[in-house]
RNA sequence: GGGCGCAUAGCUCAAGGGCAGAGCACUGUGCUGAUAACGCAGGGGUUCGUGGUUCGAAUCCACGUGCGCCCA
């Protein structure tokens, strides 16, 4: 036979599964097979027995594409829920929107070129606000299905759904029948221009210059206990001298040393650390004439500059004599810890200050007048009459209205509120807080820091886009109504025709039949409010409107999984309704994820031209390349994307994919479900390494510890597989006898690893592992995801160990065979004779591995006893077989084929 | 301006007081029976900066710089 035939008797990898991927083509073909096998409703079936694991999704606003942040985030959860379905859980997932709001009403207007929303047809307004959710909602939908992430597309959950707003009514009514709701003049942010209160998201900081003034307030008395010379005054600082006409009160820090100094123009009461920057600035000369603490200063009363009016001196942390005088001008109408400071000491709330941002009749001197365009008039006359000492122009961070762009002012209207501290109820959220487990755990106190501190919760706005607060309020009286018979007929309308319903209906139309008012008893008339409530409410009560509603879900959830900015976002609004209405946190685990960030760690923007969508990653590269992205990245902390990024994963993948394909190729003729097979050592520890891989990667995905598994997998396929393991195979799998025991032995352990590593990487790469679980071998499931979690076994480690050591030996002879390589003795390392001389018990240790030639891939192996170990490779001097490459000592013994060796030779003649 | 967090090789990540490590990339090379693949070897580091604690610091502390999130 000539020599050249001898390669159509080797046993070759055959495989249809492709080594390019083409992913962006063949992945929508996988779609298409999940579509069609409805694989959703599959999993579910076979896990409905099991255990559940539910994951309760934060819904995403209905506005616009998906970017990478969103991606990111749907991804992640679609790997802990498949993780958890091929684990066993009943694991349902119901993905959800967020549909009301600013963005969406800030869209509509501008299509409906709308300027005034006082001169819309609210209910036209609301249909197409609707329509728009609903159209982006759509859009997303496919787009997160093109991820490839699974869930119950044909029923979501939306926050505009009438069965959805009954909830939302329900759940204000428990709060208000509870005494968690009140109605209260604050200060809330307030854009003049559009002519309504802003949330605190509403609002952007950026620079402006504003008019710093030091302002003198007189002193008229000294508490009982404290006295200084007549003529003293406080000096303070502001930066918007239009909040002067509301001062009521001066803050100071009690611990903060203060100095009485005295000046040619009086003395002076500072912060003692600024009284030179203080002098310098005013051009005083200055002479300390006492100093004291802050907390001495407490009850001062002073005599308000220009208004018949007192201000009384109060204690405040948050004063810092950082800069101005350490004396701050308190006007609890027009700030948040002013007021806050004011409801501590009782001080009332002025605000003379209309809804146009202008002075109202309690200002006469600038009625009328914008307070922005009253500041230099209010600078000029003060500066006039000696009570503004001095001013200068000061840049500094200022709020600005995120729609109109224009700054904002504090303003005290009639807002609702919760009350987070009604019913002990910041207290029980702490609590909940540290019940629940935060991944990574820094998430508990940063929300633990945040709810410490937060203040009630502004409920109410007025705008359009929103579920409106179902509260009526008596003509005759005044009061508010809301209560449980009025919730009940509003719940049950809105359930019925949805939230428009309120601004459709007359108010006797939504109240009880014949209802007469709880405080007066009047029969009415009643009026229906007419703000709606913060949308951060309607996803806040998704727990109550989607876990507690469907058949499939439960509560409390197992999981939430978000952004790290929802710490203060949706883990908080779900906390805070669920503890006040069901005593418990809706979540057992929350895990939040950083940001989306460029290769230089800065955040995406268009101005910095380094956006990159998902639609561009998918199209180029596919899914399965952003959800390896989204995996293989340290999600705790901000994810760095670019296009080099990209370009390693891409290999990264190649290298999985080809490893895969290999194994794949080897197992054509293979049936995985016959009798046992007798493994050599070698296979028992590939094993054994398997399942120490599994339970590696189990336990790193049960923390979502994903990168980590992921790169242990990776590496195995890689370290464990590719360099060592399979490579060493291909003699036994390409030139053993097709039905001989080591062949089959070899394909055995093939098929287990493959298995396992496709099902430990479906959860990540799921277009990529359904491709190529479809070409394996054997009895199969109509997809990879009905597959069960490989089994947990604890490895064997002591012969983990003794190869470890193997491996070791290992590595220096192939130093030794690339050092002769390099000098031109050598080519394939099967070339190589290896002359060992070692001492006696890594001698015995060395011989204790029967086919030692084979392991090392080397035509001989001589092992001798000497003191230090010593290897030493030359060029085999041994015949090179025809068809199994391997130099052995047997080659040209059979003259019926005298290029074979022994073992080829018995092969070939059957 | 305040709070929280991050910063280690070109990239993704380890090491949490004791020689700074892995994979990829890169370079060289082998094989040509995983071939747009695979094997082997090699080079590559001010561990963001400055100071401190310590016999010893990437690691602990302080300050600073850059970046992110949240808040004002």
């Amino acid at each position: 036979m000539a020599d050249k035939n001898y390669s159509e008797t080797v046993l070759l990898p055959k495989t249809d599964f492709p080594m390019k991927a083409d992913l962006a083509r063949r992945e929508s073909q996988i779609l298409e097979k999940w579509q069609s096998l409805d694989i959703y409703k599959k999993i579910l079936e076979k896990n409905s027995g099991g255990k559940s694991f539910i994951l309760h999704d934060g819904p995403p606003y209905a506005n616009g594409h998906i970017h990478l942040g969103t991606a990111l985030n749907k991804i992640l959860k679609d790997t802990v829920v498949k993780i958890k379905s091929l684990q066993g859980f009943f694991s349902p997932y119901v993905p959800g929107w967020d549909c009301h709001g600013m963005p969406i009403e800030h869209q509509v207007f501008q299509q409906m070129q709308i300027k005034d929303k006082n001169a819309v047809d609210i209910i036209v307004f609301r249909k197409k606000a609707h329509d728009y959710a609903i159209k982006f909602m759509g859009i997303q939908r496919d787009e997160f299905k093109r991820l490839g992430v699974f869930g119950d597309w044909e029923n979501p959950y939306l926050t505009l759904n009438p069965i959805y707003e009954k909830t939302i009514v329900e759940s204000f009514g428990k709060l208000f029948i509870n005494g968690y709701i009140i109605q209260r003049y604050k200060p809330i942010y307030w854009c003049w221009h559009c002519q309504t209160a802003l949330a605190e998201a509403e609002v952007e900081y950026w620079d402006e210059t504003s008019p710093s003034v030091y302002v003198k307030f007189p002193v008229k008395r000294f508490s009982v206990d404290f006295n200084l010379p007549e003529g003293t005054s406080f000096l303070i600082w502001t930066t918007t001298p239009w909040t002067l006409p509301a001062n009521v009160a001066i803050a100071v820090h009690p611990e903060l040393n203060y100095s009485l100094i005295k000046t040619q123009s009086g003395y002076f009461i500072v912060a003692e650390k600024l009284s030179g920057v203080i002098c310098e600035k005013l051009k005083w000369q200055c002479e300390k004439v006492a100093s004291f603490k802050g907390y001495q200063l407490e009850k001062t009363i002073c005599l308000h500059p220009f208004i018949e009016r007192e201000s009384i001196v109060v204690l405040a942390d948050y004063v810092s004599d950082a800069e101005g005088t350490g004396c701050v001008h308190t006007a609890t109408g027009h700030g948040e810890e002013d007021y806050q400071t004011g409801l501590r000491y009782n001080l009332d709330v002025i605000s003379p200050v209309d809804e146009r941002g202008r002075f109202t009749e309690e200002v006469p001197e600038w009625k009328g007048i914008l307070v922005f365009d009253a500041d230099p008039l209010i600078v000029e006359n003060l500066s006039k009459k000696g009570i503004i000492l001095h001013s200068e122009p000061y840049q500094h961070s200022y709020p600005h209205c995120w729609r109109c762009k224009k700054p904002v002012i504090f303003r005290a209207t009639k807002q609702w509120f919760l009350k987070i501290d009604h019913n002990n109820l910041r207290h029980l959220l702490q609590s909940e807080i540290e019940k629940t487990q935060w991944i990574p755990e820094e998430g508990q106190s940063r929300i633990s820091s945040m709810v410490a501190l937060r203040p009630d919760w502004c409920l109410s706005r007025q705008r359009l886009w929103g579920v409106a607060l179902p509260v009526f309020y008596c003509e005759k009286c005044g009061k508010p109504v809301c209560n449980e018979q009025t919730i009940a007929v509003v719940a049950e309308l809105v359930g019925k025709y949805g939230s428009n319903i309120w601004f459709e209906k007359e108010e006797k139309e939504l109240l009880p039949e014949d209802f007469a008012c709880p405080y007066c008893s009047s029969r009415g008339p009643f009026r229906k409010e007419k703000d709606i409530l913060d949308v951060w409410f309607d996803s806040g009560v998704s727990h109550l409107a989607v876990l507690k509603n469907h058949k499939h879900l439960k509560w409390p959830a197992d999981m939430y999984l978000e952004g790290s900015d929802q710490h203060r976002g949706w883990f908080q609004t779900s906390l805070i309704t669920s503890c006040a209405i069901e005593k418990k946190a809706p979540f057992s685990a929350v895990v939040t994820h950083g940001f989306v960030v460029d290769a230089e760690g800065r955040k995406m923007s268009k101005s910095l031209g380094n956006v990159i969508t998902p639609d561009q990653v998918i199209k180029k590269y596919g899914a399965d390349i952003l959800r390896l992205w989204t995996v293989s990245e340290n999600y705790q902390q901000d994810m760095r994307i670019s296009q080099k990024i990209i370009d390693h994963l891409v290999i990264v993948y190649r290298t999985i994919r080809n490893t895969m394909r290999f194994m794949l190729g080897n197992l054509y003729d293979c049936d995985p479900d016959l009798e046992k097979v007798q493994l050599l050592e070698v296979d028992r520890w590939a094993l054994e390494r398997t399942y120490q891989l599994i339970c590696d990667v189990s336990n790193y995905y049960e923390k979502c510890l994903f990168h980590k598994g992921i790169s242990e997998i990776f590496n195995f396929c890689n370290i464990d597989m590719s360099s060592f393991y399979l490579d060493y195979l291909k003699d036994r799998l390409y030139t053993h006898g097709k039905n001989s025991s080591s062949r089959r032995a070899a394909q055995y352990a093939i098929y287990q690893i493959l298995k396992s590593v496709v099902i430990m990487l479906a959860p990540a790469l799921s277009f990529t592992c359904e491709e190529a679980y479809s070409f394996m071998p054997g009895r199969k499931k109509e997809s990879v995801f009905l597959e069960t979690w490989p089994e947990l076994r604890k490895p064997d480690s002591r012969l983990l160990e003794r190869w470890a050591r193997f491996f070791d030996f290992r590595k220096l002879v192939l130093k030794q065979i690339e050092q002769q390589r390099s000098a031109g003795n050598i080519g394939s390392s099967l070339e190589a004779a290896i002359e060992i001389r070692t001492d006696g018990e890594n001698k015995a240790f060395i011989e204790s591995f029967p086919d030692l030639t084979n392991l090392l891939m080397v035509a001989e192996c001589s092992i001798a006893e000497g003191e230090n170990l010593e290897i030493i490779a030359k060029k085999t001097a041994l015949k090179k077989c025809a068809r199994c490459w391997i130099h052995h000592q047997t080659v040209g013994h059979f003259s019926q084929h005298p290029e074979l060796c022994e073992k080829c030779f018995n092969v070939i003649k059957g």
